[in-house]
DNA sequence: AAAACGGGGGC
DNA sequence: GCCCCAGTTTT
């Protein structure tokens, strides 16, 4: 009867693990598309998505073959949307260079777009039970708490410093129930704020809790600066249609949206309008002031309905627009615009 | 080492 | 309103 923390964890997470579709089945697939979802999203965001994603694409082969624009509108909502761009590039290097089966090395897998250390340990070790570290926030806040390490988790010298850590406290272990055990403590009992102590399987193994500085640990300090941008948001018609650009490069690229420049006055917005497409704009009506928060910065949406006499380029009609994949930023414009309308 | 990158939910 | 979440890529 072994007694240490690794057979703790693991009999825990046999008989306490949390059941999840992507829990269902072990093929790297499976996981490869669940772990990249899961990247900074909770789990309860991503159970509809990745339910939706494996019935449309139930093989590799049919996400390389998808559109880049099928998969960007799985992914809608969804955020951080390179990742539905990198998992659409590395489908067709799956096909191309592995014939369509996933790989199955740590540098193989770790060298694929969007996939870093983090999800090619967890493939690794869910997928193909090899012994590799899966370091993800719950595994930094749980060792930092066990070996009461005072460290700031946010620095990679600390990071490193507890992927060794796991890297020793695994070897002779199932990695996978190793793995997945710390994120089911840390999303269940090891939490953030207020962690329940007087349940955790590893109790006994943990220093933080041995001081009472449990809820002192992990220590973390980033330094986020944010900014807030004013805008004025133009919904521009032709008849029945709607003008959407796609985004350039950089904040939510390749996605569909509604024009708007950083100035607070819908007259100025006529100015810009006019310049950078030469044909006269009218202002209808404001329609509403909408606020969006992202992790680095605020938008104020100051929208306002315009209208074009002239037919241009990039008009939908709303049957369009609804395939189309747009941030949840401008769904919020759009959903504004069309409650005006119904008065 | 730090910045950029989305959105939802907890408190 | 602030913090957190099964991080990766770029600078």
């Amino acid at each position: 009867m072994q007694n240490n923390m690794q057979h703790k964890l693991i009999t825990w997470y046999q008989e306490n693990h949390r059941h999840f579709p992507w829990r269902e089945n072990e093929n790297p697939y499976n996981i490869w598309i669940s772990e990249i979802m899961l990247q900074q999203t909770t789990t309860e965001a991503v159970i509809p998505y990745f339910k939706r994603f494996m019935e449309t694409f139930d093989t590799i082969d049919k996400l390389a073959n998808a559109s880049l624009e099928e998969v960007y509108k799985l992914w809608e909502g969804l955020g951080y949307y390179r990742r539905a761009k990198h998992i659409h590039e590395t489908a067709q290097i799956i096909v191309e260079k592995y014939h369509g089966e996933f790989p199955n090395t740590y540098e193989d897998i770790l060298a694929l777009k969007g996939i870093g250390p983090y999800t090619a340990g967890a493939i690794c070790s869910i997928a193909y039970h090899q012994s590799t570290p899966a370091i993800d926030g719950n595994v930094l806040r749980i060792i930092s708490r066990v070996y009461l390490l005072k460290d700031n988790i946010a620095l990679n010298k600390t990071q490193k410093k507890i992927t060794d850590i796991v890297k020793e406290l695994l070897i002779g272990y199932d990695s996978s129930a190793f793995n997945q055990g710390l994120m089911d403590l840390g999303a269940t009992i090891c939490r953030p704020i207020n962690p329940q102590c007087d349940i955790c399987p590893i109790q006994s193994h943990c220093l933080a809790y041995a001081k009472n500085q449990q809820k002192v640990l992990p220590i973390n300090i980033k330094n986020i600066k944010h900014q807030e941008i004013h805008y004025t948001t133009g919904i521009i018609t032709y008849q029945n249609q709607i003008l959407l650009i796609q985004n350039p490069a950089g904040l939510l690229e390749n996605l569909y949206g509604f024009i708007q420049y950083d100035i607070e006055s819908p007259y100025r917005f006529v100015e810009e309008f006019e310049k950078q497409f030469h044909i006269p704009l009218s202002i209808v009506a404001h329609i509403d002031d909408l606020k969006h928060v992202f992790t680095h910065r605020t938008w104020y949406m100051h929208v306002y309905h315009f209208i074009i006499n002239v037919p241009i380029e990039h008009l939908y009609t709303l049957d369009e627009i609804e395939k189309l994949p747009l941030s949840t930023a401008h769904l919020k414009v759009l959903k504004a615009y069309l409650k005006s309308r119904e008065f």
